[in-house]
DNA sequence: TTGTATGCGTTATCAA
DNA sequence: TTGATAACGCATACAA
């Protein structure tokens, strides 16, 4: 009877696994890691062996197969806030894509601390991850530690930013056609009192969709009134959108702007301009009609389920991650020096939170 | 002038540094890990040393440190499905108390899926994480696998389930209290034709709550009515409740049962309780007033804002991630063995969806 | 004040 | 058919 291993105790080795089958520790290597050489074994042996590495729960140590091998099968995945649940449907699609490999993806979550995504970079070099994805959703993460990070050559894909560089790809939404897709639903159906809650300064996303916002106003030959163009406040917490949203559209009513439509910059906001609307006793969508932009999970269980310009987040993850698969495999299809910005079209989404413009329904 | 080093060619080493900085591989390990010997070296040495890690952008190979040290610095943290708001807190409460360590979280995902969850618990001990914390909302994965992994011998928490055993710590909510605590509030409020909507039967949580709730009821005098009582059917997917509970409403109005309170099983199932109430014109809370349960973020963005039972899940994901913390500092003040249930009170949030009932505002 | 030698656990090459 | 040995990159005990 052999003595069964104690927990807490040392781990077993391929050593002492070769020392209780009693063969040498290369033999045991061969067959734990099915190489063709262990099939002209002895039946027998291989059988010992297996049992021993059972008997003494052997589990190979990752960090000595990684050095040994220069491959770790780490894929990092950097999330600069976990809780966005506009993260999670792109971490879906990462996951999905990665789902065949052997790559192991671990997910960093920054926590939108600028200092912790440049600790990060740094881990995830020294961990030797074969490849990197970053999940970018909200902005005030300084990027300029990625230009650092850069120099270490590991195929890296950023999603949610630009971020031009010869050498990572940056895939997001085209903001600018959302923006467009937004306000042309809104003129489609009738609306020429349109209120528009831009998103902060800081943040890329706002000045392309607002951009994309007067293309179709004017290519309608519509003006947009000042006085109904708001903006949210600069905050890190991404749920500060509904905060924003609500006071923008609860000012404006305090205000007594009338106005028909609204176009929020994403799903919070239109979520926080709904509650505002609400509270003032208008009615979406029959007094007001409201867009948002994302479509977050959370759009379809709303008071009236939100009408959003929707990012397939699910497919900006997976191509992502197909695209840092292609260059850690060394696809000769995609050169490194291919690097570049990749603009995933948005999809309108209609549900119930807007309707055509009446008279009849028209409160303010 | 050197040569700078070429972006994907293998990476500098100790070696490479001592050679450019002309000494040997242990003094520029001793400079570079600011040992203690190192403070004795010729200043100007060091400066080289530096200088020479620097320009070559000399990153320590984690997997040969580790190997040598039998320290990986890292800290599994495994998640049955990171979509779920439920999670999200948790996972900021252990990373907040992880902060200050210099342990490295390395978050899994398992999306729900068995395969995975094993999976991932053998790449954990193969990986040789230090600790593990496993972060268990949803029910159906199978935790077999965790008595294989019990023979490790690595310290690991459990949230969100009960997980009898001696070497891992299971940490949740009071389920049992937060039933009561949620029936209570209602018939406090004098409601006295309660519907419950249970959650799924092979989900832990399910039953204590149910327990709870006829403790209180039974403590009131209260007589449940057995037409009033629903549950969720079975489901992978925790959206799931929200249908669920829209269902379950709909369905009761369809009977022309009446009612004036619901205890929900969650959130999510309140929220689709809401739902339907809406759609059928029943005003919360003047006709009837909702409980839901977890306090997951959104809580607060309903129409109306929700009455819940919270689970302070960061302070719980904290104390399961200083408990693990303890166990790998093998803190005297935390023996092993004591391996337990700890049972963490949850906490009565009152916020638009309940209201006292009368008469007049019963519109069934 | 700095250098040499060794071993962590694996795998691969070569020899037997 | 199996075994000895070297090497991956790092940190340390020991030598000089």
């Amino acid at each position: 009877m052999k003595s069964s291993p104690i927990p807490g105790k040392s781990r077993s080795t391929l050593a002492t696994v070769a020392r209780l089958a009693g063969v040498s520790q290369s033999t045991v290597s061969l067959v734990l890691n099915d190489r063709p050489l262990a099939r002209n074994l002895a039946a027998d042996t291989r059988e010992r062996i297996r049992r021993a590495a059972q008997e003494l729960r052997y589990r190979p140590n990752a960090a000595a197969r990684s050095l040994r091998n220069a491959r770790t099968q780490l894929l990092g995945v950097i999330v600069f806030d976990i809780a966005d649940p506009y993260c999670t449907l792109i971490l879906q699609g990462v996951q999905e894509a990665v789902r065949q490999t052997d790559l192991l993806p671990i997910i960093l979550d920054v926590q939108n601390r600028n200092e912790r995504f440049d600790r990060y970079l740094e881990m995830v070099v020294e961990h030797q991850v074969e490849g990197l994805i970053i999940v970018a959703n909200w902005l005030f993460i300084d990027l300029d530690g990625l230009r650092r990070f850069e120099e270490a050559g590991i195929p890296a894909v950023i999603i949610g930013r630009e971020f031009p560089s010869k050498n990572i790809t940056s895939v997001l939404v085209d903001n600018q056609a959302g923006g467009r897709a937004a306000m042309q639903h809104l003129l489609s159906l009738g609306h020429t009192r349109i209120a528009v809650i831009r998103g902060p300064k800081h943040l890329q996303d706002s000045d392309r969709r607002w951009r994309g916002i007067q293309q179709a106003a004017k290519k309608a030959g519509h003006t947009l009134d000042p006085k109904l163009v708001l903006r949210l406040p600069e905050s890190a917490d991404p749920l500060q959108g509904f905060v924003g949203g609500h006071h923008a559209i609860a000012e404006l009513l305090r205000q007594g702007e009338a106005f028909t439509g609204i176009v929020a910059f994403d799903d919070l906001t239109a979520c926080g301009a709904l509650r505002a609307l609400y509270e003032a006793g208008i009615r979406s969508p029959r007094d007001v009609s409201v867009v948002g932009f994302d479509d977050i999970p959370q759009a379809v269980l709303t008071t009236p389920s939100l009408t959003t310009v929707a990012q397939e987040m699910k497919e900006m993850g997976a191509f992502a991650a197909t695209h840092v698969l292609a260059l850690i495999e060394d696809d000769p299809a995609i050169k490194r020096s291919d690097a570049t910005i990749r603009l995933h079209p948005p999809k309108m989404v209609v549900r119930e939170s807007t309707r055509a413009f009446t008279h009849t329904g028209d409160a303010l």
